[in-house]
DNA sequence: GTCTATAGGAAGATAGAC
DNA sequence: GTCTATCTTCCTATAGAC
């Protein structure tokens, strides 16, 4: 291990981290599960990270970003506001299917950081920055369809915000993925329609 | 406390539990700490429960139970649909402005639940308890205003249930109540026009 | 920087006197 | 049933040789 890094060590320690947590839950991501996930002596933990807290600093960052990403992504496609709009979703919807226990992790850190003093405003800044990212979705898609909100753009971003997350949480809870993509494509046409011309 | 009977310090216990958990979270509720908030010596705790996870079972049943409460008391209210309908969410939305460290706790638990081998499936009839409920709410209010949804009822009951807790969850991560408030408003608009003569 | 060994504490659960 | 004292295990973090 000796030809590695420490600044690589960093990295590689983030990332273990994710695979423990998405393998097994936030609270079994202990340091010891992390260094052996990633092949490490217990003592090279606290070389590369001040402490664990340092450490769900960076994590928490790093898979905000992993979430966001196809969303984003999906938003790309061409068409009118509605099949933008349904394509993100859509781009976003088929991770939370493929990836449930990464999405799992998300909720988990969240409220992990919200306990943790010195964490909590890291768990702020997250839904701060699905709020900023739905906000600038909602800009975009009405400036390149040439239609305005008829609904405040800050309570339009909300309402995204959180029939999205309310229907990952419910898929990832009760289990019926058909029904709750269902009620996520209803979200859609309904926020849709809400553009005037 | 020799004169409480075991029954009795169940309950007790149950009550001390969701104390430490709405006051500290739900990692810092350890048998240490719920005995201490119940003024009972360590080792009252396993004769009153085999282990800790029997009474876990019984705190989330107990406090699914307070968080349903509010809302289908408001329901009961006069009016039209979309009056009752608006009554119910506005019930339920000020009882987490009132408690929003209860409703942390439920997603806390939920999450705790899932991961523990034992708890997994409490976790998802939480969820199913909150679905039957917002359905059963949903077939309620079309049957007295003579009306039928244009919707699948499975399909509204989880977009209902998504938006609600996807809005308290993003108020209680983010904290823009009056916003998150509006929202709710839209989706209850919508959804009462979604109903058919 | 890198590792082994260990400190120091807190967790859930139990043993055994009363 | 009731309590005190303790067992066992696992945690984060550090000390100190190389």
């Amino acid at each position: 291990m000796a030809r590695v890094s420490a600044a690589a060590r960093r990295e590689l320690l983030i990332e273990a981290t994710i695979r423990v947590m998405v393998r097994d839950g936030v609270a079994k991501a202990t340091t010891r599960a992390i260094v052996a996930e990633a092949n490490m002596p217990l003592g090279a933990f606290h070389y590369c990270f001040r402490s664990k807290e340092e450490l769900l600093e960076r994590v928490i960052e790093t898979i905000t970003d992993h979430t966001l990403d196809p969303a984003l992504e999906g938003l790309r496609a061409d068409g009118s506001l509605e099949e933008r709009l349904r394509a993100g979703l859509g781009a976003y919807w088929q991770h939370v299917l493929d990836h449930p226990d990464e999405h799992r992790v998300t909720y988990e850190l969240t409220q992990y950081a919200l306990r943790e003093s010195g964490l909590a405003d890291v768990a702020k800044r997250q839904y701060q920055t699905y709020l900023a990212a739905n906000t600038k979705v909602l800009e975009t898609l009405a400036e390149v369809s040439g239609t305005t909100w008829s609904v405040p753009v800050p309570v339009l971003a909300r309402y995204v915000t959180a029939l999205i997350d309310g229907l990952t949480l419910l898929y990832l809870n009760e289990g019926d993925a058909g029904t709750a993509g269902a009620a996520l494509d209803l979200g859609a046409e309904y926020v849709a329609g809400l553009a005037r011309i």
